[in-house]
DNA sequence: TGCATGACCTGAG
DNA sequence: GCTCAGGCCATGC
């Protein structure tokens, strides 16, 4: 297979549980390619490429900014999405992001 | 085969 | 504490 990277960030984004949010350098960390942290969010736009469903509203970057959120249709969808999940955006940016944070880590390994 | 791009991160000024 | 610049990895043309 070969391009995992493309299917494990798939997969983790998929393990983010509701309400909870990630960043693409502990995607990226977690995988195994730190450096290739803008790749996943690469990846995730081309999340159609992928059968299932994958929740790249939940994705953000360090600063818990919706940085993707031009990816996605609309204005503010990803907005949307993560208030719909009980989060609280300001500003593009993710209330008390430190606290929804979620590392896959904490899935412990692969 | 090679150059340019991308939903980023980290270090230095 | 904030802003600027560099790097890293994979994909597309």
């Amino acid at each position: 297979m070969e391009h995992d990277f493309f299917q494990q960030v798939h997969q983790v984004v998929r393990l983010i549980p509701y309400g909870r949010v990630s960043s693409y350098g502990a995607i990226a960390r977690y995988i195994g390619s730190v450096g290739a942290s803008r790749m996943v969010g690469w990846a995730l736009h081309k999340s159609g490429n992928n059968a299932e469903y994958t929740p790249a509203h939940r994705v953000l970057n360090r600063n818990g900014l919706l940085t993707g959120k031009a990816a996605f249709p609309g204005e503010n969808t990803m907005q949307q999405l993560l208030e719909s999940e009980g989060l609280t955006i300001v500003n593009n940016q993710v209330k008390d992001f430190e606290k929804y944070f979620w590392d896959p880590m904490e899935l412990g390994d692969l």
